[in-house]
DNA sequence: TCTGGGGTCCTAGGACCC
DNA sequence: TCTGGGGTCCTAGGACCC
């Protein structure tokens, strides 16, 4: 087989350049757009990088600045970013059927099929999506997964490359990864550049050259990836077939805190119906449904509140009224004192393929997670319906089990809770 | 007191990605 | 006052089976 050549095609700024796309006032000046309930920034313009607004920053934290500068702070419209997701994938899919769609605004693709020098395709592709679609990317090369992704983070930021860099047999590629910080590197997150720059392992070559054993004892085999991709040596496959989905979740923090029944329900319904469409479009079929309610993650400890449920289906299903009765009453069942509830949300589990599902094909191994994971949820509520202390933990664990990242980490003592009837 | 070994499955926790 | 949403993978250790 022949070696792969990797692209790594990125849009700039998506959001923000979605945006600009229908409307070109927008161009040149800073631009931010916005998350749910206009809470963070998700996206920005070079203006408005330049002015020092970090990703991901509370909007309230940067609203003098935005006001100083004139940023145009936009509220999110992700129909609008799917559609031109659409259409960039799609114009990059005139270039090589070997695709594989990595996130909303990327694509990893693999260019050794072409006869072309892969810079002047990369270069071919970008004027391309360009002028097809009005979005502006960037593309960087490897002859692995992580060196495209680094190259593309050069392709970014310099003048010379101009949007595409090519580092397969590059000359450069030392120099390159010298200018590339460790933390930029695919893989390495915040712990992890913790714990490297302690080593004194401060960018992509001290991190290409450092001692395998020791990435292999501190990292496990993610880090040896790491590492040997950024040797050249691939570890990564493009994945043109992504695999069926683990679960699927619609969640939404509300714009302020909610205290009635009604709301709660009418959210968890819409958040059914869409966790249905997206069920039907993966063609999946739910097991079990999990529901749930909580407040501010930011709420002092007292104050604070989580609880879910999970909901068995005899024969799994992809039925929006099967969805939404669950959620409706799950909620109802979840709802009990009078906190103030931020958030909520839908997650489907079990998740088989509709075919089996429709012939009942619900098989025994299906079954019997379904059971486990339902007799964990009873053993959580009957000790709290007898009114025996419980450690603070025993809400926690399924929860966690489902939700890894941003846990919330409540420590709300039993005396803190509500009482069940 | 001595008291197998290997395989599989599952959970909980910790990391990462966009 | 205001603080996003949605995913994946790996590992250690325990339960259980033969």
């Amino acid at each position: 087989m022949r070696k792969p050549i990797f692209a790594l095609v990125d849009c700039n700024n998506f959001y923000a350049s979605c945006e600009r796309v229908f409307d070109p006032k927008l161009a040149g000046r800073p631009v931010v757009v916005l998350s749910n309930n206009d809470g963070c920034v998700v996206a920005r313009s070079n203006e408005a990088k330049a002015l020092g607004i970090p990703m991901g920053i509370p909007f309230f934290e940067v609203r003098q600045t935005i006001e100083k500068h004139g940023v145009l702070a936009l509220s999110s419209n992700y129909t609008l970013y799917a559609d031109m997701s659409g259409r960039v994938m799609e114009t990059l899919s005139h270039f090589t059927p070997h695709i594989e769609v990595y996130s909303i605004d990327e694509a990893f693709l693999d260019l050794s099929g072409i006869p072309e020098d892969p810079s002047a395709c990369g270069r071919r592709m970008r004027q391309t999506v360009r002028q097809w679609t009005g979005i502006p990317v960037s593309i960087g090369i490897g002859p692995t997964k992580t060196l495209a992704k680094a190259a593309n983070k050069l392709a970014k930021t310099s003048r010379k490359a101009d949007g595409v860099l090519d580092l397969t047999d590059s000359p450069w590629l030392e120099e390159a990864l010298r200018r590339i910080e460790v933390r930029d590197v695919w893989g390495v997150g915040r712990q992890i550049c913790k714990k490297l720059k302690a080593a004194g392992i401060h960018t992509a070559l001290d991190l290409r050259g450092a001692n395998l054993d020791w990435i292999k004892n501190q990292f496990g085999v993610q880090g040896v990836r790491t590492v040997s991709e950024l040797r050249g040596q691939r570890c990564y496959e493009l994945e043109e077939n992504p695999p069926a989905k683990k679960g699927i979740t619609v969640s939404r923090g509300f714009g302020r805190p909610i205290t009635a029944l009604v709301p709660l329900q009418e959210a968890t319904s819409l958040y059914a119906a869409r966790a249905g469409e997206k069920l039907r479009a993966e063609g999946l079929a739910a097991g079990v449904m999990s529901i749930f309610i909580m407040t501010s993650r930011f709420a002092e400890k007292s104050k604070r509140y989580l609880r879910h449920c999970a909901v068995p289906f005899d024969t799994a299903t992809d039925d929006t009224q099967d969805l939404i009765a669950a959620a409706v009453s799950a909620v109802e069942q979840l709802y009990r004192a009078g906190y103030e509830y931020k958030k909520s949300g839908v997650m489907l589990l079990e998740l088989v393929p509709r075919d089996r599902a429709q012939r009942g094909l619900f098989d025994s191994k299906d079954r019997d997670r379904s059971r486990r994971l339902m007799a964990t949820l009873d053993q959580i509520n009957r000790t709290r319906s007898v009114g025996i202390q419980w450690a603070a933990e025993g809400i926690e664990k399924p929860w966690q089990t489902r939700f890894t990242r941003k846990t919330p980490r409540y420590t709300t003592s039993w005396a803190d809770l509500p009482q069940i009837r």
